[in-house]
DNA sequence: TGGAAAACATGACGATCAGCATGTAAGTTC
DNA sequence: GAACTTACATGCTGATCGTCATGTTTTCCA
């Protein structure tokens, strides 16, 4: 599978790196922070103990790193789907699922667990606050761009109630609540959302 | 202070099981699920061991009598506070308020530590499962009587979008999001529910 | 009033945890 | 190609975890 023919120390690093920090992500996706553990860790990057010690110096170092790992992958996705997005009211839709789709996914599951941990533990918090405030800028700036014609006020405002809603119907997904009423709820929202922007468009206060 | 004196068999299983459970609450709230021990919860509840073992057979149940703990508590705190509303439009605004500050209370904020937990842990998820649904069925209906003009179809949608909602920010809130945001999110979703409600009241389609 | 039963305390058990000390292999540099 | 550094492996340590076996106190009932 991976070449072990020759990698440069700097390659062997990022590999074991990154699989670290992988793997850190789906030790929270499948089995949650609270039993996330070294070792489970290191088991499933193929790597010992010794490995994680060597790249980070404690096991909160290692959370923070994942915390960014996951960010950026995070911001990658999302990017990657916001960029082709139609404008005006139809816009507004996609561009509600796409928040929808990137929030349900299994990066936002970790991001879940390791926010919630992070509330009783200032030290994840301070990993994870200024990252997830860059996130959720840049996303933002993403998604005004869709609806220029919105005064950048209402948009923004548009914006975090989606992601607060979101937010709070992917914990619902998480613990299996009924699905079609989730889906039920999105499209009223989106439905809700057009409306407001037609009115914030065509006749403002 | 508590009376030393002479207790019913009844009442000591009772007084030291509503305190384990009691402390279980404060530890989830305070050190979060992930560092939630058995040792921490009785040295709060000022108990042995031994007690928690008389009582519950597992961790697993202590958590699960817990959760019905918990959320036996929080409908009784709805409840009472959801009793006295006025209607019509200003009383759509008051009851998302009410159920702002129920959710994001700190009876919210343990239920949601176990609800993450609960994801990767089948047995505790069969647990919140049926009693969160009983809680959502509930509150349902007393928000329901309060905006009774509405149809109750768009009654519920209003109430499940305002309890999605309510979640996402409350998550916001225990990472320590702005407070000053959440309030003006809080406030326009208001503004947005009150104006849908007039519509529908006004001219049904 | 004394024995049964329930409620609770104490101490020990194996398992697992995070962290460290030490050893080995792979890459780099000269 | 030999010294050197980096990357990783192995094994141990003390602490803490959940659980259990056993002892002690309190209430109950006859």
């Amino acid at each position: 599978m991976t070449e072990t023919a020759h990698r440069t120390q700097a390659q062997r690093r990022e590999q074991t790196r990154t699989a670290l920090l992988d793997a850190t992500i789906d030790c929270l996706v499948e089995v949650g922070y609270a039993r996330t553990s070294v070792q489970e860790i290191c088991a499933r990057a193929r790597v010992s103990k010794g490995a994680v010690q060597h790249h980070f110096t404690a096991k909160a170092e290692l959370m923070a790193a994942a915390v960014e790992h996951l960010t950026t992958k995070l911001r990658k996705q999302l990017a990657a789907s916001l960029d082709d997005l139609p404008g005006g009211g139809t816009g507004v839709a996609a561009a509600i699922d796409l928040l929808w789709t990137g929030y349900s996914g299994t990066l936002s599951t970790a991001v879940t667990e390791l926010w919630v941990a992070a509330r009783t533990d200032p030290e994840l918090r301070a990993a994870i606050r200024p990252v997830d405030r860059a996130l959720g800028r840049a996303t933002l700036e993403h998604v005004t761009q869709v609806a220029g014609e919105l005064p950048p006020e209402r948009a923004e405002m548009l914006f975090w109630l989606t992601v607060n809603l979101t937010r709070g119907l992917a914990l619902d997904a998480e613990l299996g609540g009924d699905p079609a009423r989730r889906r039920q709820l999105l499209e009223e929202w989106k439905r809700i959302a057009v409306l407001l922007y037609q009115d914030a468009t065509t006749a403002p206060s």
